[in-house]
DNA sequence: CTGTACGTTCCATATTGCGGAACATCGTTC
DNA sequence: GAACGATGTTCCGCAATATGGAACGTACAG
């Protein structure tokens, strides 16, 4: 095992800790939990304190998290590209499940395509970056749905037009059940709802707050796609690898 | 001069030099610019690295932020409420000022009125916490629409109503061009648009994107709020306390 | 008033971090 | 293709820094 700062691992550990105890924490209870000395407890947090990444609650005596963290965090968070992201992992998904992959963000009642990888033996040829599509029947369109509040979602049933593409094309009803399903498993599906012969899973990226910043979907024909346990869960590790590089912590396949 | 621990101040300066260099840092351009030997820094590098809070570039070989500064600025930014961080430090203006504060954010066209902090002396009695005002015709209104994308107020200017509520209310051209000051000077000024009688002067507050995610005003009547410096700094330096708290480290000033 | 638990400070000690030297690699120049 | 320069990485002897135990000051509960 390579060598490491023990000073800077104690510190991490202590930050980590301050961090994930939302009303802070003190020297003693931080002691214990790490089996350090109050002293050397105290020395560390002295030290983050006079750089402003963690604070005194007058108070309490509890040591909290200070705005160096969202400084610092800004910078990183600056520079991070979606499509940049992405992409490789997008790649590496497509050629893993030989299916077409997608990226889209929402725009109002729209989903945007932001990247698109085919296989050449793909014939999904409807989306391309830059087209939009309606929310209602496409997987992606599902998941962004799915990620809005109850009442921002009951709004968009009121006023979408449910045009019918094909045959499968959804109703009201029928979408507010999906995208219920949806919120629990975290993946849509679209099955030839906008393209008579596509066959589509969708699920959602997130970012350090939780927040659904784009959706992530496999297409194939149907003949091709089977919604198969192991291609599911390639799409959800895929996304959930790239909600990690935008900071989400918690598990991508629950919808919250 | 308390001690602190000397690895944890020289890992800091590394992880604030690799934050603001954009593309990331070499071992050899770091060792240069904290006059540390290239072990030293190598070493601590590699300890970050572990720990995901820096990773290296495999092309360049240069490190850069990771993740983890986002999934630990998570949960002190999940734990940040506006009211809350900025209640004291609004009271504390109003007392140095002897005027009104409010804070207001953005819904739709309106301003919302979510805190107010009132003298006894005050006149100011149109504003309640909860209460809407129209963008056009407020100081925090017109601090709002300056931190909008120019389309999307374009946009705004097409479909507002421009209702002439005092013989001092704004009309389309001139809110255009108070709004164009306002991206410059980072103050805007409501003089008797909206209450015949009120003069106020207001603000925004950034977070650690540097998105405006509220305004806060000075407000009293117009015999009694002289637009002095002092009062405007006042209030500009209270607003960058805040914006500060939330991460954001330009200058207040400078509506960018 | 006493006991307990906290955060803080001090200082002798030894462990850890230091940093110089050497190495391996890569890109550039001739 | 060889030489050179600059990079990132590794190693190890050494001493400076980090450690942690003890003591202190404070606050609160009984």
């Amino acid at each position: 095992m390579e060598k490491t700062v023990q000073s800077i691992d104690r510190q991490l550990d202590i930050l980590e800790m301050v961090a994930n105890a939302r009303q802070g924490l003190g020297v003693s209870e931080l002691a214990r939990a790490t089996e350090l000395p109050k002293s050397t407890v105290h020395r560390i947090l002295q030290t983050l304190c006079r750089r402003h990444y963690v604070r005194q609650d007058e108070e309490s005596g509890r040591y909290l998290l200070s705005y160096r963290f969202l400084s610092i965090s800004a910078q990183y968070y600056a520079s991070l590209d979606l499509r940049v992201v992405a992409a490789p992992l997008a790649r590496e998904l497509s050629a893993a499940t030989g299916a077409a992959v997608h990226l889209a963000i929402q725009r109002g009642d729209q989903a945007v395509y932001i990247e698109k990888i085919s296989p050449y033996s793909s014939t999904c040829s409807y989306s391309e970056i830059g087209k939009t599509i309606p929310l209602y029947c496409s997987s992606i369109g599902k998941v962004l749905l799915a990620a809005l509040e109850p009442a921002i979602f009951e709004e968009y049933l009121t006023r979408a037009d449910f045009r019918q593409f094909t045959p499968s094309t959804l109703d009201p009803e029928a979408l507010r059940r999906q995208v219920e399903a949806c919120r629990k498993s975290g993946l849509a599906v679209d099955d030839g709802e906008h393209e008579a012969d596509s066959f589509c899973v969708g699920t959602g990226i997130k970012d350090f707050r939780g927040t659904t910043i784009a959706a992530m979907s496999l297409s194939s024909s149907r003949k091709e796609l089977s919604f198969s346990p192991a291609t599911a869960e390639a799409l959800v590790r895929c996304a959930g690898r790239i909600s990690q590089i935008f900071g989400y912590e918690g598990e991508i396949a629950n919808g919250s």
